[in-house]
RNA sequence: GGUUCCGUGGCGGAAUGGCUACGCAGAGGACUGCAAAUCCUUGUAUGGGGGUUCGAUUCCCUCCGGAACCUCCA
């Protein structure tokens, strides 16, 4: 079984061919550093990452150079930054904001699971780079300079638009985009624009300023992965401006055909029906899910939002929900229990890796992992190896459980500080039951679920007496 | 207005030109004083209308409904 994706470029499921399978080359585009990632920055992440893993599967570790940029160059930042910190030097402030928000970000996708990409690349480790591919640009008649700023011609290209299905002339038919007078076309779009004194900025042939947020990635990619390389990813509200204006910018500096052969773009994701929105109070920090009980009241792993993600295919949108949460903390858990301690491999029936390489269909895995988990119970040595494989290759088996242990913690503070209560309301019951008081009996019952605590009536197998187990309910 | 995509049971979701998987929830039963837990059994779906076909949920057209993008939001 070969590899499929699914390529926005082409809009089918296309066998997936690398320039050469001893570097598979992939790029995608990272955060933003100005804010905490929330639980929609979170999809790419994890799926990109199961890509990564599952390439690296197929080609080999050290054949595959995931590359997944940070950008800490924005308008955003500046923003934030002067919010944050007002009264602090502007780019002394932008450090603290990017710092900060990088090192969560790492926190974050590592708790999700995802393997760090092989490299990193910063946006202002890179500004050399920009000045010169925008110097090509213009000096292929592909960018102009006017009002302070440098811009791409979009005339320039003949097939710009490919990517989204857009041409310039419906676009200005929709009347909606912004007019500068200093644009030769209203999609022409901001290679670099003048920083004032106070603002953050690198000396260039135009001045000093900084660059737009498209050639950043453009040239970041080029610079790790070359002119054209095999994948690029990202959300699905990239495809159109910034890779359309990525493909433009690379295409147009390096004079080849394509930048990358195989696009892909992951769904949107909704909260509880809604578009996920500050407004409407239904945005999550990945950071406050797993760490806090502001989502259904309790705290999240990084397994469990992982499991969720990955029940639905990377393309659909995605409800997320507590009850979508549960079944996958259940899901699991199940599969855990049984699979976590046994060594993958082995020469199984491979149906879990074949649903994974026609475009990742991790939904189609969840489904053979829950027809498999039955003999897998039986213990069946070749389901047990296939479910741990599945962890393995969905990364599953690495996304943090911590929540777990938040959990257990709870319920322990619980019992100590109210097993005496418990206990004494226990046997008050119990000599209830005997005496075949069921309605004092009953209150009891509900006196003690209302504290959180449920139980379960059991005989002593040994003796046949009664006896009460309880628990604290989550 | 333009571009792109999506409609399968209560929910999540797979697959297929020929009884529509699977999971969760639900229902019934066993067990229990009654519950809970556990075990066994089980009902329910391809948005509407055309077309192609022996046969369409699948392919084509159309309508209805929904979403994203056209605004530096993954």
């Amino acid at each position: 079984m070969t590899l499929r994706l699914y390529n926005t470029l082409t809009r089918q499921k296309e066998v997936f061919v690398p320039i050469d399978p001893s570097n598979v080359r992939m790029y995608v585009c990272g955060p933003t550093v100005y804010d905490f990632a929330h639980i929609g920055n979170a999809r790419p992440a994890i799926v990109f990452d199961v890509l990564y893993r599952l390439l690296r599967h197929t080609y080999g570790a050290d054949h595959v150079t995931y590359v997944r940029n940070i950008t800490d160059v924005d308008d955003k930042i500046n923003a934030r930054a002067l919010r944050d910190y007002p009264g602090m030097p502007l780019n002394e402030a932008i450090r603290h904001v990017t710092e900060k928000t990088y090192d969560q970000y790492q926190k974050d996708v590592t708790a999700l699971g995802c393997l760090p990409p092989t490299v990193q690349p910063r946006a202002t480790e890179h500004i050399k780079g920009m000045v010169e591919m925008i110097r090509t640009l213009v000096g292929r008649g592909h960018a102009y300079e006017a009002g302070g700023e440098v811009l791409f011609d979009v005339s320039s290209m003949k097939d710009y638009g490919a990517l989204s299905g857009r041409k310039l002339e419906d676009q200005m038919a929709g009347a909606r985009v912004a007019v500068d007078a200093h644009k030769k076309n209203p999609g022409d779009f901001v290679l670099w624009k003048q920083s004032s004194p106070e603002e953050p900025g690198w000396e260039s042939p135009w001045g000093r300023g900084r660059p737009g947020w498209h050639i950043e990635c453009s040239v970041m990619s080029k610079a790790h992965l070359g002119e054209v390389f095999d994948i690029h990813g990202g959300g699905l509200d990239l495809i159109f401006p910034h890779h359309e204006n990525e493909i433009a910018q690379s295409r147009c500096a390096h004079g080849t055909s394509v930048m990358a052969n195989y696009w892909m773009h992951n769904g949107f994701l909704q909260v509880e029906g809604q578009k996920m929105s500050k407004s409407l109070g239904n945005f999550y920090s990945i950071h406050e899910l797993m760490g806090t009980d502001a989502f259904g009241g309790r705290p999240w792993s990084g397994d469990v939002l992982r499991t969720a993600m990955l029940m639905s295919h990377y393309r659909q949108p995605i409800d997320f929900t507590v009850p979508r949460l549960r079944e996958a903390e259940a899901k699991l858990s199940k599969y855990r229990e049984i699979a976590l301690g046994a060594v993958g491999g082995g020469d199984s029936f491979n149906r879990i890796e074949n649903a994974l390489l026609d475009d990742l269909n991790t939904p189609l895995a969840f489904t053979l992992a829950d027809s498999i988990y039955n003999d897998a119970l039986d213990g069946k040595n070749w389901a047990i190896a296939e479910l741990a494989k599945f962890l393995n290759l969905t990364g599953l088996a690495d996304a943090t459980s911590q929540n777990e242990a938040i959990l257990a913690q709870r319920d322990l503070d619980f019992s100590l500080a109210n097993d005496d209560l418990v206990e004494a309301k226990l046997s008050e019951r119990l000599a209830a039951r005997k005496a075949k008081d069921w309605k004092k009996s009953d209150e009891i019952r509900d006196q003690l679920a209302a504290m959180g605590v449920s139980i379960k009536d059991v005989k002593d197998p040994a003796s046949g007496e009664l006896k009460t187990e309880w628990e604290v309910k989550r």
